[in-house]
DNA sequence: TCAACCATTTAGACTAGTCTAAACATTTCT
DNA sequence: AGAAATGTTTAGACTAGTCTAAATGGTTGA
């Protein structure tokens, strides 16, 4: 059993591994979860003693197979939780995630695959964020960023690289949701700036860090 | 903002206080959050000065109006996923309660009236246990025990008096569950047992205990 | 190479909640 | 009424997690 600290702490190791292919430093952790270094490395210490982590000091710190597998059933029911809030309560994009956030840490053999069952086990999560199977395995999606297709294209979107409020907002408010059709009619290369038409409706120009933080593939993802 | 271990222990004085009409007792306390008299009365300090309950030394304690709001909210989450557990994703009648346990300290302002509408604004939960609104107010319904009835009255089961997983699973198992119309087809005075007719069709013999602790009423409630 | 800087860890203190054991009230029984 | 039994509270200690401040390690650049 974890305390969900823990299992805080695991999940934010594991999404910060991709950046920290030799160590998670102390103090990217620290950020993410808005405490203090000495905290981190205490709970450093902790985990690595019950054997989740590899922890070297002053080195930074990687995830044991134990610890991967912590996390992933914790994203697991985050992702699952959000489709439900999303899906079924009717919440926006940008208020899931911190009723998620409590969610994730309910304990129970049978409610994550229950869940699962009844939203039709979906494969990924409002944000177009892909959610683990029971094994903890990944559907992966090849997407591109809106920013990198040419004029012309036509793409549907199927994710969003960034998870503040401010920016899932503006996005609900131009109706840029997931699985909404792009087209781009002009880029303009001054500041990189991107006109295009949503849903075969409205024109709207999308700056470049907008178009930067949304990812789009060719094919709609299969649910 | 209450911690989950505060609401836990104003939830307990509230359901006790009708068993101790001048003063829930500290042990009483202790027994049913299973912890020690030393940590209830701690817990009863703080709560005193907070302004939840009224608290003598010795004399025991009772809810001050804002702390039984507090309680009421409580009971209402819990009670409105344990509708969700059944109804949406069938969870048995037993096995609904500790996760409702702790599903009821997820905090959102939102969360719980979506829940209340998304099942269609259930009063009573699995168990037959009236959920109070969004203003903390009760539906009652007029129930009386199994073992009251007389030779021939025909009930609708609407409620049960004992919580216990032994209890809960021997009615699921002779599928006597919430809204089971029950014939009374014989009382024997020898052991103040009950030989019952279950929807028109199986006849069953139902201890004292059991039928103690059955609630039943002559009108379905309404949803 | 060594000083200066930055990141990390240690030391020690704090909070919420819990416990055991001892002290103190209250109730009950004779 | 007084002693015994029972219930309650206090005192002091423990755990998980957090913090600040001081000490230490590692890195960079003159």
């Amino acid at each position: 059993m974890n305390s969900s600290t823990e299992e805080d702490y695991l999940k934010a190791i594991y999404k910060l591994s991709p950046k920290f292919p030799d160590g998670v430093l102390t103090s990217a952790i620290a950020e993410v979860l808005e405490t203090k270094a000495s905290s981190v490395t205490d709970m450093l210490k902790k985990l690595s003693e019950k054997g989740y982590i590899n922890y070297v000091k002053y080195q930074g710190v990687t995830l044991q197979p134990i610890g991967e597998e912590v996390a992933i059933r914790v994203i697991r029911k985050h992702r699952l939780w959000e489709v439900f809030l999303a899906e079924k309560l009717d919440f926006t994009w940008d208020e899931i995630h911190e009723i998620a956030e409590q969610l994730e840490h309910i304990v129970s053999v049978n409610l994550i695959d229950r869940l699962d069952k009844y939203l039709g086990f979906p494969k990924f999560d409002p944000h177009g964020d892909p959610i683990p199977d029971k094994n903890g395995k990944f559907q992966k999606i090849k997407d591109v960023a809106l920013r990198d297709l040419n004029v012309g294209d036509i793409a549907i979107l199927v994710g969003v690289r960034e998870h503040s409020k401010e920016f899932l907002q503006y996005l609900e408010n131009i109706k840029l949701l997931l699985g909404s059709k792009i087209e781009v009619i002009n880029k303009f290369a001054f500041d990189e700036s991107v006109l295009v038409r949503i849903n075969g409706k409205s024109e709207i120009m999308l700056s470049s860090l907008l178009c930067k933080n949304i990812s789009v593939t060719h094919e709609k993802p299969k649910k």
